[in-house]
DNA sequence: TTTCTTGCAAAGAGTTTGCAGCTTC
DNA sequence: GAAGCTGCAAACTCTTTGCAAGAAA
């Protein structure tokens, strides 16, 4: 069974980089936590907590490096600092996002949803979609579940 | 007639906000640069061609104080600096971006087209949108058109 | 007059880069 | 052994802030 790190590895060397300690505890951090929308700094200090020789310097080649290889995706929700974001394997999209205003809370949505617009727009102004950044500011539902009771 | 000029000075004095020259000369760059997507510096460069006194910091605390009225829209492209977009007066929705990957140009998306997607997500995510950012990258029409040829 | 606003310069935050030394293939 | 990679520190870019002087209501 080849695991998802390994597929990444090959990603690596068949592009001819070379697989380092640093560059596969800073994969396995995003791996571990795919969930979280983790800034430069936040992969940095997990990452250091496993390979504490790591330098800051080295997380941000390899986020720039993994960003190239589409392997992440560099995200931004205008709070000033970028967040790297795992793509989902095999998905076509790039998922979208619900950022809450209230707590801050970032959910992930996979499904598509943009199918239809995707067309109007193509059609309609000429436009070669190639991706698209979709996110939702709002009110999450467990902070809309909390302000009912 | 009332101008819009008039209408975003009203909203600053209703706000007890004082409308000092160098506010005026920068909602006017705005005002006059409202297909552009222009970033502090740029504003302050086509300020300084007209009020040359004026301060990168007070275009800075001009832009931070339109955003919170609502006035224009702080973006982010992903390039590393903030840009600020005029609000469509009587839009309800943000506008979306077509951004081109080939020529770098930016075009508006006036229409609203998510009002199917976010009611979705809205019931499904009991999510509570208040606000929304959409941006496709791809190839433009017009380098599309040159490609053509 | 009183409060708000400005310009300047300095500070801050996030990110990138130069370089000598070290690792990987 | 050559090419690529790393850590460190310094540099850079964009943005914010402190402060004394100035302007608006």
């Amino acid at each position: 069974m080849e695991s998802r790190l390994d597929r990444i590895k090959k990603q690596l060397h068949s592009q001819s980089y070379k697989l380092t300690p640093q560059r596969e505890a800073t994969v396995r951090v995003l791996l571990e936590h795919e969930e979280d929308h983790l800034s430069a700094e936040d992969v940095y200090l997990l990452v250091k907590e496993k390979s504490p020789e790591i330098g800051l310097a080295t997380v941000y080649r390899t986020l720039e490096l993994l960003t190239e290889l589409k392997v992440v995706d560099k995200i931004n929700f205008g709070d000033g600092v970028s967040r790297y974001d795992l793509r989902t394997e095999g998905a076509e999209h790039f998922h979208h996002h619900l950022v809450c205003l209230e707590c801050g809370a970032v959910d992930e949505i996979q499904e598509d949803l943009l199918g239809d617009v995707e067309k109007i727009v193509e059609e309609r102004w000429n436009f070669k979609i190639k991706d698209h950044r979709l996110t939702f500011h709002g009110i999450c539902h467990r902070c809309h579940e909390k302000a009912e009771s």
